[in-house]
RNA sequence: GCCGAUGUGGCUCAAUUGGCAGAGCAGCUGACUUGUAAUCAGCAGGUUAUCGGUUCAAGUCCGAUCAUCGGCUCCA
C-alpha cells in the first residue's frame, strides 16, 4: 500500500504501519462524511486507536441517533467508492490560523496554539475536506476497505471535564474484511465472558434497584468463591508475618482530615453523618485506621517491619457513570495491608510484596498484565503533597528497588497517589478499560501526618515509612477478573459447586445419596441431583452450571461402590472407586491445582 | 457527574401503521424409571421499570424519575 507523507512524497507503507495509517485516514474520511451530512460540524481531534479510530466533533445542539451513525457509515462507503485522491500542503503559522479561522475551525486553531513555535503545520485534503494533520495518509480513499462505525459517546475537549463535551464517533477499521470479521467475533466472545453476564447465569451475585446502585450482593455461590479467595490470601499473609485486624467501616471526619483524604476525596465519599455534635463518614479506605493501630503503642526498631493486614470493607461514592458490576461498586472489600518499616527495610519489603504478587499470579495463572511505576505530576500542586525532597526520595527509592528486582515496567506521570508513588499492576477486562489489580505504594507522608514514631538503635525517635499494598486488590474486582479469565469455569478449589452426583434413575437415588454424603464428609462442595429426569438432562444442566466433576451412578456402580467420573477437564474419566475419587479430588483442591479445561461446553 | 442508548413473567426473546400482552426455557402437577448435552402431557406465572400526559384505545407516542449498558471525566 502506498502512502502520502506530509512533504508530498509517496512511498510504500511499512508493513507494521499499514493498519495505523488506514485507521487515521478512516477518521478523515468519516469527518468528510460528517461534513457532507452536517456542514456546521466543527472538528476537534480525530486519531487512530487500538482497533480503529474516532473523531471528536462539535455538532452544536445536534444529537445523533443510531440512524445517523448508519448514514455516516453509508456516506463513508460512498466516499471510498468515489476514490478521491489525498493531497497535502503546508502553511505558515499565521497563514494556517487565518485559513482555519475562515473555515470556522476553532478547535484546530486552538490546537495550533498548543504546538511548538517552530512546528510545521501541514494539511491533508481529499475532495472538499481539508484537515490539519501531520499524516501520513493513504493516497486514494478506495484503499479503505474494511471499516464500521461502532458507537457514539460524549468526550470532553482535551479530555478535561471543565471543557465542552463534544460528540465522539467511534469506528473500527482493518486492512482486510477477514480481520474485521475476526474482530467482531472477538467482541462477541468478550461479551459472553463479561463477569456480569456469567455472574447472573451462575447465580454468583445480584443487584436490586431498591438496595441501591453500585451495591451488588453476593449470593451463596458467589460468596463461596469469595470465601475461598479470602481464606487463600489471608492464610498466605499470615504465613508471611502479617497480622490481621478488624476495624470499623465508619470513622470520624477528623480522622480523614488528619490523613489528608478529606481535602482530596471529600467529593467521592458518602456525605458525613452528624450525630451528637460529631461528624462520621463511611470509610473510603482504611489506611488511617491502620495508622492508629500502629500508634496504639510505642515501637522499637526491633519490632519493624510491622505488617497490619485486613480484609476491609470500604465505601466510595463513585460517580454513577463509572459503576460496573462487581468490578467497580460503591461498596468493595480490599485485600489491604500497611507495612511499617525503617528506611533500610524499604527495599526488602517492596521486594517481598512484589514476590507475593507474582506468586499469587502464578497460582491463578495470570499472565496478561502490565506493571506501571506511577509518579506524581510536579506541576499538579493541588493533588500532590508539596514536598519535592520527599517525593524525590520516595520515587527514587521505589524506582531503584524495581530496577534491582528486575521487573519490566513503564513510568507514568501523574498517576501517583497524593501521598506517594506506586507500583501498579494493571490488567484488561473482557469489556472496558484497563484497571489496577495489585498495587504497592511507598508513603513518607501519612506517617508524618499521624506523627508515627519508633525508637531506633541510638534511642532516637524516628518516623517509619509505610508501604500500602493490595495483592488481590479488591476481592470484588479480583473475582470479576477471575470470572472473565476462566469464563466461570473456576479451578476446582474455587468452584462454588465442585461435584454433582447424578443417579441414572430413581432406583439408585439411595446409593447416590450415600455417595453425596461421603463427599460432604470429605469437605467437598457437592450436590445430589435426584430429580426424576433423564441422565442426559442432568448432565446438560450440570455442565451449564460449570461444575467441574459429575459422578454418574447407576446399578453397576452401586453394586461395587464405584462412581463414573465425568469431568470438565477430560470428559469421561471412567469408573473409579469412590474412595479413590475422594482422595484424588481432595488432593486437587488442597493443592489448588489448575486442570486445564479441554471439554468445551455451553455452545 | 456528563454524552448517547436501553428497560416486556425467574431467564432468553416476540408483539404490523397505537387495536384482546405471546413463546421457549426454568417452576409446579401427573405419567414414564431413565446410562453421559433437553421424555411427554397439563397447570400456573404480567399494573410491559416507576409516575404523569396525549388518545375512543398506549408495551408502542410525549414528559419526568429510577436502573442498566457503551463511552468521557474520576479512581485514595
Amino acid at each position: 500500500m502506498k502512502i502520502l507523507y506530509n512533504n508530498g512524497s509517496v512511498a510504500e507503507c511499512p508493513e507494521e504501519e499499514v493498519t495505523h495509517v488506514l485507521r487515521h485516514s478512516a477518521a478523515h474520511i468519516m469527518a468528510q462524511a460528517i461534513q457532507r451530512l452536517w456542514p456546521e460540524a466543527d472538528f476537534a481531534y480525530g486519531p487512530a486507536t487500538e482497533r480503529g479510530f474516532y473523531y471528536d466533533v462539535d455538532l452544536g445542539d445536534r444529537k445523533l441517533t443510531d440512524e445517523d451513525l448508519v448514514a455516516i457509515e453509508n456516506e463513508m462507503k460512498k466516499i471510498t467508492k468515489e476514490n478521491l485522491p489525498f493531497k497535502t500542503f503546508e502553511l505558515g503559522r499565521e497563514e494556517a490560523i487565518d485559513y482555519l479561522e475562515k473555515r470556522g475551525a476553532k478547535y484546530k486553531v486552538e490546537h495550533i496554539g498548543d504546538l511548538d513555535e517552530d512546528a510545521r503545520i501541514t494539511f491533508y485534503q481529499q475532495g472538499d475536506y481539508v484537515d490539519m494533520c501531520i499524516g501520513p495518509h493513504i493516497t486514494y480513499t478506495k484503499a479503505l476497505k474494511a471499516f464500521k462505525i461502532t458507537m457514539q459517546s460524549g468526550a470532553y475537549w482535551k479530555n478535561d471535564a471543565k471543557n465542552k463535551m463534544l460528540t465522539r464517533i467511534n469506528g473500527v477499521a482493518f486492512a482486510t474484511a477477514e480481520e474485521l470479521a475476526e474482530y467482531e467475533k472477538q467482541m462477541e466472545e468478550a461479551k459472553a465472558r463479561d463477569h456480569r453476564k456469567i455472574g447472573k447465569e451462575m447465580g454468583l451475585f445480584m443487584t436490586d434497584d431498591l438496595i441501591g446502585k453500585g451495591l451488588p450482593m453476593f449470593l451463596p455461590r458467589g460468596y463461596t468463591v469469595w470465601r475461598e479467595l479470602e481464606n487463600y490470601i489471608r492464610d498466605k499473609e499470615l504465613k508471611l508475618g502479617y497480622q490481621h485486624v478488624l476495624t470499623p467501616c465508619v470513622g470520624t471526619v477528623a480522622l480523614y482530615e488528619t490523613s489528608g483524604h478529606w481535602a482530596h476525596y471529600k467529593a467521592n465519599m458518602f456525605p458525613p453523618m452528624e450525630v451528637e455534635g460529631e461528624s462520621f463518614v463511611l470509610r473510603p479506605m482504611n489506611c488511617p485506621h491502620h495508622m492508629m493501630i500502629y500508634a496504639n503503642k510505642p515501637h522499637s526498631y526491633r519490632e519493624l517491619p510491622i505488617r497490619i493486614g485486613e480484609i476491609a470493607h470500604d465505601f466510595r461514592f463513585e460517580s454513577s457513570g463509572t459503576l460496573k458490576g462487581i468490578e467497580r461498586g460503591r461498596h468493595f472489600c480490599q485485600n489491604d495491608a500497611h507495612l511499617f518499616v525503617t528506611p533500610e527495610q524499604i527495599k526488602d519489603e517492596v521486594s517481598k510484596v512484589v514476590d507475593l504478587i507474582f506468586e499469587v499470579y502464578k497460582d491463578f495463572q495470570i499472565t496478561d498484565y502490565r506493571c506501571v511505576l506511577s509518579l506524581r505530576d510536579p506541576a499538579d500542586t493541588e493533588k500532590y503533597h508539596p514536598d519535592d525532597e520527599m517525593w524525590n526520595t520516595a520515587e527514587d527509592a521505589l524506582r531503584q528497588v524495581l530496577n534491582e528486582i528486575g521487573i519490566e515496567y513503564t513510568e507514568e506521570i501523574g498517576e501517583a497517589a497524593f501521598y506517594g508513588p506506586k507500583l501498579d499492576v494493571n490488567v484488561k477486562p473482557a469489556v472496558g478499560a484497563e484497571y489496577t489489580l495489585s498495587t504497592c505504594q511507598l508513603d513518607f507522608c501519612l506517617p508524618m501526618k499521624f506523627n508515627l514514631k519508633y525508637i531506633d538503635k541510638n534511642s532516637e525517635e524516628k518516623t517509619p515509612v509505610v508501604l500500602h499494598r493490595a495483592i488481590l486488590g479488591s476481592l470484588d474486582r479480583f473475582m470479576a477478573y477471575i470470572i472473565e479469565e476462566t469464563k466461570g469455569k473456576f479451578p476446582t478449589w474455587l468452584a462454588p459447586l465442585q461435584v454433582k452426583v447424578l443417579p441414572v434413575s430413581e432406583k439408585t437415588n439411595e446409593y447416590a445419596a450415600k455417595v453425596n454424603e461421603a463427599l460432604e464428609e470429605a469437605g467437598i462442595r457437592t450436590q445430589l441431583d435426584d430429580r426424576n429426569e433423564k441422565i442426559g438432562y442432568k448432565i446438560r444442566e450440570a455442565r451449564m452450571d460449570r461444575v467441574p466433576y459429575m459422578l454418574v451412578v447407576g446399578p453397576k456402580e452401586a453394586e461395587e461402590g464405584l462412581v463414573s467420573v465425568r469431568s470438565r477437564f477430560a470428559g469421561d474419566e471412567g469408573q473409579k472407586d469412590l474412595k479413590d475419587f475422594i482422595r484424588m479430588i481432595r488432593e486437587e483442591i488442597d493443592s489448588r491445582a489448575i486442570r486445564e479445561t479441554i471439554v468445551e461446553e455451553n455452545a
